[in-house]
DNA sequence: GTCTATATCGCGATAGAC
DNA sequence: GTCTATCGCGATATAGAC
């Protein structure tokens, strides 16, 4: 008797769902929402095609559970690498460095596991640059949003000598810059004649902690001169 | 005799023309191009479904044509901040202050002066982090990528004092954090509890400027110290 | 839970009168 | 250059047998 009909129909259903979350998960990535059609995803998934219709209802449900698989342990990782952080440099504050690295560390971290991760911060920043008001922003936005301000915070409280304005924007320049790097548009990379890319984590987290680190060290000095 | 009823033939192709592509760029910015349909267009637009067809043949060149409608100004707009920078600084080099100006200057400019900018803008980016292939992202690279290494040698002449290698990830961060900024995607300030957006384009400037400048120079100074 | 078949719709694109 | 009408296709989603 052969493996497969001894696992139970749940079992089957289990992997039905995951064939189909995978392939949604690639294809949305790599065309957009609307530039993928059901068929085109069982057909990856290599399942029959009324099979997405039964599990997930609608393609908006795929969609969201598409997100949902990944976004929740995302948001816990980067909790609690900012803790770590605070904690580390207890009682004195955390560097503009540890911050900048406590932030990037658990997406680059995840990409570089494998494809999956990739792929799903691809589709949230594409559909976060789309329509604002869709099922899936508004879900990343409710998930995202107080920890996001958690670190907006603790960059305030780390640069003290910085107006809060000032920190703000290069918080909102490391956000842009990081979900760029995410969403591997290639555009600059493409740019250059060199034969190594940009896409070695510990290079680019380093790079990265330097770049905007040294940034707002510069807003800070800049201000003790002009006083 | 109404004023519509002199205009030749002609005239009426060219506004119907305009129409269509005013229509085609605002909506291609807000849903993707896949999001919106030739009928959602001459819808917006006020003008007859077949019109789409009649005057732009296929959806991909209606597309194309919105996007070559304002890309050579843009193109020609960077080079020109870029030399007259250059000039202004001569015989001596311009500083990383001078040059991050001199590359967003432009878009900020075309952006204030009205929504069109700001779709277009929109679009090019949008398309460039889905297909890599298609029409349209092909038709911007080979405008915009000789523009783009002007700024890169520029900016490494600028930073003898840095590896080329670390200068380019700073562009790098550049160009993904401004890009960010264009296609407005207000993921960030939704998150700040701050009546003031970060639009204010003089202000946008000053502060791009000096994160990336200060960045830089940061980059220049923890070397030397090191030796 | 899966499969075949199909209903229903909106899409891009075209034909031909004006 | 514009307008009405329509074709052919592929999309999402469902019905009902297994």
């Amino acid at each position: 008797m052969p493996k497969a009909a001894l696992r139970s129909n749940a079992d089957r259903g289990e992997e039905t769902r995951r064939k189909i979350l995978d392939a949604a998960e690639s294809l949305f990535a790599e065309r957009g929402f609307h530039g993928v059609s059901l068929r085109d995803i069982t057909t990856l998934a290599k399942v029959e095609n009324a099979l997405a219709s039964y599990h997930f209802k609608v393609k908006d449900h795929l969609i969201s559970a598409v997100v949902l698989r990944r976004a929740e342990e995302h948001r816990f990782d980067l909790v609690n690498s900012l803790e770590a952080t605070i904690l580390a440099r207890k009682p004195g504050l955390p560097t503009n460095l540890d911050l900048v690295k406590a932030y990037a560390r658990p997406a680059l971290e995840k990409i570089a596991r494998g494809p999956g991760w990739a792929a799903y911060i691809k589709i949230i920043v594409g559909i976060q640059n789309l329509d604002r008001n869709n099922t899936v922003s508004l879900l990343t936005n409710s998930i995202y949003d107080d920890t996001i301000r958690l670190f907006v915070t603790a960059f305030e409280r780390a640069n003290p000598g910085v107006p809060k304005r000032s920190v703000q924007f290069s918080l909102y320049f490391l956000h842009g810059a990081f979900i760029h790097i995410l969403s591997q548009g290639r555009t600059f990379e493409r740019l250059i004649d060199d034969a190594k890319g940009f896409q070695d984590p510990a290079e680019l987290l380093e790079e990265l902690a330097n770049s905007f680190a040294f940034g707002l060290d510069g807003k800070a000095r800049a201000r003790a001169q002009r006083s």
